[in-house]
DNA sequence: GCAGTTGTTTATCGCCCGATCACTAATTAA
DNA sequence: TTAATTAGTGATCGGGCGATAAACAACTGC
């Protein structure tokens, strides 16, 4: 409320940064920033948050898009590790157990109100970034995972998966991000017990594709489509 | 670019409609400004796609606040029909055939470009719209599908779903419901037919729910845990 | 045709926004 | 100690915002 007193920090005492960590301090702190207020909070509230003043924004970035970008930039391009492809594709381990790590890790990572948000934002805004992660989640995870689900079915390998088995891996991926954006976004009650959720998920997805896609449950499968 | 010349509408040509009537106009057309600039597009610019002067919108809304939530209405409550509770409760027809006529129909509402969008902007605004939508979607078609799920998978009936079941049927609905995100908001490419898309996952739903919490597999649910 | 009512515009207010500039304080190098 | 460099601030600019008030234009009933 009252904001009038300008307070007059005490700006001997605090020791000065690096520049570059004071940046990087500027951007982590932004990224929560805009995570609430979305791209059209403004600079004076950020700085404000920041316990500067706003002008020295304009120091460390040349502009407010310019830092929104630094912010996308450590967002989505610094978490996605490369350890994820391997531990899909490696065949000494069950196929359950592996989908079930592998999203442990993956939700670990964008699970939070802050990359949810961010990830919204950013998506209405119509930036690209965000039609390219949709692709990297297509070609480095999706893909991987209906080759594996194709293995685990008795059925031949073949490199290009077909656009009804992506999008059944689709539905499957989707289905566990939209617990996260129920949970830190909506922030609606949802099973306490993540790891019960992907389980489950996996099991249904295992299942669910044997039954539409497999050629050994083909009497299941013809039963299904009779119905029809 | 060269906005500056007034113009000057011939202001004595149109025709004068009824004040409802335009008032519904406005409204319509405030959805689409909206749904594409987000609630933070000026009144300005609205005024100015509507052909009309920015001052008039506040004769017909006291303020850009009560014009969003009339927005909110349109778009959220006008569309729910009650007849899909009774389509999901019909047991005269197999499951499959319900549930893929329900989501038919319902993803027939809900994906285009400006429902989603809308969606989304008012749930990242923080709006408590967004909690009740969820909870109405819980109550009215989850509820509603796990019950004929069990029934399917030869389980006793309940009346109330366990918190695994509920969200197993999250994951299913929320998979459904990012097709339409992706397609229209991200505009990534899909699956091109929406029916087979539903198809499948309603098959892979009722395939997994079975494997995941059927009696009847017994055999292949233990085999399944067993791995963890 | 005139009065009253309703629809619409022009002009404007106060406020907040992103950005810039000139200045001061703190740190570093000699 | 002093000169140079860097970090940070206060004041301010032009512009867009939501909202208001007063004037004007167009219908309506008499």
């Amino acid at each position: 409320m009252s904001k009038k007193t300008p307070v007059k920090r005490a700006r001997t005492k605090q020791r000065r940064l690096s520049p570059e960590e004071r940046r990087q301090e500027f951007v982590a702190k932004a990224t929560e920033f805009f995570a609430e207020e979305g791209f059209g909070g403004g600079t004076r509230a950020l700085a404000r948050r920041l316990g500067v003043t706003q002008p020295l924004l304009y120091r460390y970035f040349p502009s407010k898009d310019d830092l929104i970008k630094e912010v996308y930039r450590t967002v989505y391009l610094e978490p996605f590790g490369d350890g994820w492809e391997k531990l899909l594709g490696d065949r000494t381990r069950p196929l359950r157990e592996r989908l079930k790590e592998f999203y442990a890790a993956y939700t670990g990572v964008i699970f939070s109100r802050k990359w949810l948000r961010i990830y919204f934002y950013s998506g209405l805004k119509g930036l690209e970034l965000n039609r390219s992660y949709v692709g990297i989640v297509r070609d480095k995870i999706l893909t991987r995972i209906i080759r594996e689900c194709r293995n685990e079915a008795g059925l031949s390998a073949q490199n290009k998966p077909s656009a009804a088995e992506l999008e059944m891996a689709w539905v499957f991926h989707s289905g566990i991000f939209y617990y996260g954006v129920r949970k830190f976004v909506y922030e609606a009650p949802v099973l306490e017990s993540k790891e019960q959720m992907i389980s489950d998920a996996v099991d249904a997805l295992i299942a669910g594709f044997a039954s539409v896609f497999g050629e050994k449950e083909e009497a299941r499968k013809v039963a299904v489509k009779a119905v029809v």
